[in-house]
DNA sequence: CCTTCCTTTGACCGACTGGTCAAATACTGG
DNA sequence: CCAGTATTTGACCAGTCGGTCAAAGGAAGG
């Protein structure tokens, strides 16, 4: 009986297993149609199960992406967290860029699957955008608030410093096809790294 | 009999009320939900129609969506188009990012509605991209190259400046939101047209 | 071997989808 | 006013959707 309580902690390994199964390939298919454009037919072909078999570890569509969702988000927010009101702050912000344009790089499809809910009016995480999101961002302007006031940094708007950083690193995985079509033959991630390690040393030099 | 040839010139006012009336609440309709997340019973809901009226005006829903989509290709890449060689370089380039902001903050419903079909992969304007759209970015491209060479602004890579432009503009738009929901109170585009200015200036100044 | 519990699935359901059609209704020029 | 055309719609259809269920198949311990 994997529905219920205990479902995040399966007992035996053929659950693990199907929860994995399940939930990647619905990562796949949630983050190149978006919620309504998925069907569970899709998930299950791309997972090698039967449809019914979804629903014995899941209790809905929905929960599925629930599940997803409130599980990356904390990963997502991680390079934010990990920066560092005592470190050196040009370095500490340029550093943060590098971790979230590598997120971008290692997992676009995380990338997208935000990008497809957000852009249609996040319905169903608009609470944890207002919640623990705008938390951790309030705080983290706190501290760029302090490196500003003490000319450690250039005094930028810290919020949309913040979403500059998010826009320009997601940007690259959210809109993949749009860059590739551009570029042609170049690689995006060949030049993105220095390109913006070089633009935001820039915008933060005092 | 709308359908056809001359579908596009529609000869009575009526047609033309009812073809606006259609595209309108499409685009509503179609930014919001994405291609598949929408439905025709929306649309025609939200347009005062029925659904059978719809599709006498149109022959189908992807060719409501495709007449969108091209119907603003042109009008979204104006702000670009508008960028011209024989102007002061850094002038140019702050006042093509004021257009694009201000497209995002006049139509950010359009701008969405690029955003949902590029996220999942540009399905139906993936030729548009690699054709159209990259042919007018490669010609300013040039000229970006041209003011580099000759140390008018700084020696940016000019794909990536391009991308940054698009992407900083339209985040305020696509993702709008998120920012509103971590801003809390503040108005987005109170700050934003100030704050790009601002990067945009150090980021170019040679 | 049998029992028990976990896992899998074929068949099925009601709701909804994009789209059709014939008939009804408005509108137009003569 | 009338004939003809343009417009509108209720009823309907086949396919797909998320989800259910009873029954079948497996694994494990005794």
């Amino acid at each position: 009986m994997p529905d219920g309580q205990d479902a995040k902690r399966p007992r035996t390994r053929i659950q693990q297993r199907n929860r994995d199964l399940i939930l990647g390939a619905a990562l796949e298919v949630f983050s190149t149609h978006g919620f309504r454009g998925a069907t569970l037919d899709q998930i299950a072909t791309e997972a090698g199960l039967s449809k019914p078999n979804l629903l014995y570890y899941f209790p809905s569509k929905e929960a599925i992406h629930n599940e997803l969702l409130s599980g990356l988000m904390d990963t997502w927010l991680d390079p934010m967290r990990a920066l560092e009101s005592s470190g050196e702050p040009i370095a500490e912000l340029l550093a943060y860029v590098d971790r979230k344009l590598e997120m971008s790089r290692l997992y676009p499809r995380e990338s997208r699957l935000f990008a497809n809910e957000i852009v249609q009016g996040a319905p169903r995480i608009l609470e944890a955008l207002k919640g623990d999101l705008k938390e951790l961002v309030d705080e983290k302007v706190a501290v760029i608030r302090d490196w500003t006031n003490q000319g450690k940094i250039a005094d930028v708007h810290p919020y949309h410093l913040i979403f500059s950083i998010w826009s320009l690193t997601q940007h690259y995985a959210d809109f993949d096809v749009q860059v590739r079509a551009v570029l042609g033959e170049e690689e995006p991630f060949d030049a993105a790294p220095a390109y913006l390690r070089e633009i935001f040393l820039k915008i933060l030099t005092p």
